[in-house]
DNA sequence: CACCAGGCAAGTA
DNA sequence: TACTTGCATGGT
């Protein structure tokens, strides 16, 4: 299965290029839209970030001063405002409580202690750990999302439960323990997933599909 | 009109 | 433990 899901990631790479994923110009962008873009499409968190970085909130001082409710008024086209507002204020909050407030001392935390902290901080569940590890802060962890299981489903890739963690190990016991790989792979199957993989795999037009069929 | 979108927490049986 | 519900906007 190794060698399947190298094949898959040259393929997927081929066909669409490097993604140049996280969208965001900060660590802490990444991390806010980590947080806004829980259950909501990507399109309606863009608009909730310009808001943001409208009013300078994309600033870990200013966010932190800023009140809760305001904050949801700022987010609203995110849906789901007052409980993202909530999760943002207690993720930056525990930034301050345990890093004083600076990425770069996050930066020195293990991989493992890092994930930690931030499932412990209400809002911040596997997935939204896992972007952040990955994309904000450079750690190699594979992200699952709804994408990711829809892909494995589809393809008929994979028997084990979907269970987050024993996805995830899927993963990263099948792939090199790489940044990289991991960003681009999960960035790639977002990208294949939106355009072919809605309900069914194998469009004809799906660069996974090949004479011996699709996967 | 219904349904979905890059989840998570809290409540129930 | 396993399943359900609330959260809420905007696009198709």
């Amino acid at each position: 299965m190794t060698k399947r899901l190298r094949e898959i990631f040259e393929k997927l790479l081929t066909a669409f290029g490097q993604r140049h994923w996280w969208p965001g110009d900060s660590p802490l962008e990444i991390m806010v839209g980590a947080v806004l873009t829980q259950n909501t499409s990507w399109r309606n968190v863009e608009k909730a970030i310009d808001n943001m970085r409208a009013k300078g909130l994309l600033d870990m001082d200013a966010l932190h001063l800023m009140e809760e409710d305001r904050l949801a008024d700022v987010i609203r086209p995110a849906g789901f405002y007052r409980v993202k507002s909530k999760r943002l204020k207690a993720l930056i909050t525990d930034i301050h409580v345990r890093y004083g407030a600076s990425i770069d001392h996050m930066r020195q935390v293990p991989t493992w202690q890092l994930r930690e902290h931030l499932l412990s901080v209400k809002g911040v569940g596997p997935e939204t750990a896992d972007s952040i590890l990955l994309y904000a802060l450079d750690r190699p962890v594979f992200v699952v999302d709804a994408y990711t299981k829809r892909f494995l489903k589809n393809h008929g890739l994979y028997e084990g439960s979907d269970d987050y963690h024993d996805v995830q190990k899927f993963f990263m016991d099948n792939l090199p323990r790489d940044t990289y790989i991991f960003n681009e792979f999960h960035a790639l199957l977002v990208c294949l997933c939106q355009r072919y993989c809605k309900k069914r795999p194998s469009c004809p037009a799906c660069p996974l599909m090949d004479e011996r069929g699709c996967a």
